[in-house]
DNA sequence: ATGCCACCTTCAAGGTGA
């Protein structure tokens, strides 16, 4: 099965270009980040008629998280547990029946975090550690695990075109690759680093200074896998192309392929 | 140091993103 990730800024905005990239490349499920409505918003019509099943957590104007399957979805968790008073939509997990397995899919929108001296940076590691204690909890059920999504972290200096730009940044900062590195240290694959691990292969283009001409990107959209997903994972590819369509995301679909 | 673009919203200019 393919599983993608895919920052769509706006899922009302990009329907077009999201139902003509799902149409082509088959995706069997789509966890979609910063969706930007509300839940009752959500064009579900235009994804049922491409086969799909919705799991949405909507939220008005800003971030907003979903999950497209082909297959059923079941036990879906609306939030990543662990922040009272946390309003803002950026995690939807649920298990999948894929054909060979269940499959517990989540579709992370992680903080970004800038200002570095404001409360967004504080509030972004505090978050990184709620996400790593729920996939501690959620690893104990030694069952295959995929948590997808728009982490906002450069994981590595090869992540980004010129890293003396991104010094002193909320997606590079010390505080947020150990963070990053401690998902990992738990027991998760990132799926990019099995599969394929070559630097300066973005996921993110701004819209500004030309950096889509210019090749100036990052790497801020990732796949962590269990290990009993990781024993499957087949391949990893990022849909670069999709940057270069009409009225692009300034995302682009990330996908894993496995055997399950 | 700021805006550069593009999204959102009680329609217009400000908040947000990365």
């Amino acid at each position: 099965m393919k599983i993608a990730t895919w920052n769509v800024n706006s899922v009302r905005t990009r329907i077009a270009a999201i139902t003509a990239w799902l149409a082509e490349a088959k995706p069997d499920v789509v966890c979609l980040q910063e969706i930007k409505c509300q839940s009752d918003q959500f064009p579900y019509l235009e994804f049922e008629d491409l086969g799909y099943n919705c799991a949405v957590l909507g939220q008005k104007s800003y971030n907003g998280v979903a999950i497209l399957s082909k297959y059923a979805i079941e036990e879906t968790l609306p939030g990543l547990p662990g922040g009272e008073g946390d309003e803002q939509a950026r995690y939807i997990e649920c298990v999948i029946t894929a054909a060979k397995a269940p499959i517990r899919v989540a579709s992370i929108y992680l903080p970004n975090g800038n200002p570095k001296e404001t409360q967004k940076f504080p509030y972004k590691l505090r978050w990184m550690e709620r996400l790593r204690d729920h996939a501690k909890s959620l690893l104990a059920f030694e069952e295959p695990l995929i948590l997808a999504g728009d982490y906002n972290v450069i994981a590595k200096d090869g992540h980004c075109w010129d890293p003396a730009v991104w010094r002193g940044d909320a997606l590079m900062a010390d505080e947020t690759r150990a963070r990053f590195a401690a998902l990992h240290w738990l027991g998760l694959a990132n799926a990019w680093e099995v599969k394929d691990g070559r630097d300066h292969q973005y996921t993110f283009w701004d819209y500004q200074r030309g950096a889509w001409a210019k090749d100036h990107g990052i790497h801020i959209d990732h796949i962590l896998l269990s290990a009993q997903a990781a024993d499957h994972l087949q391949g990893i590819e990022i849909a670069k192309k999709v940057r270069g369509v009409e009225k692009p995301s300034d995302h682009v679909p990330v996908i894993a392929e496995l055997d399950l």
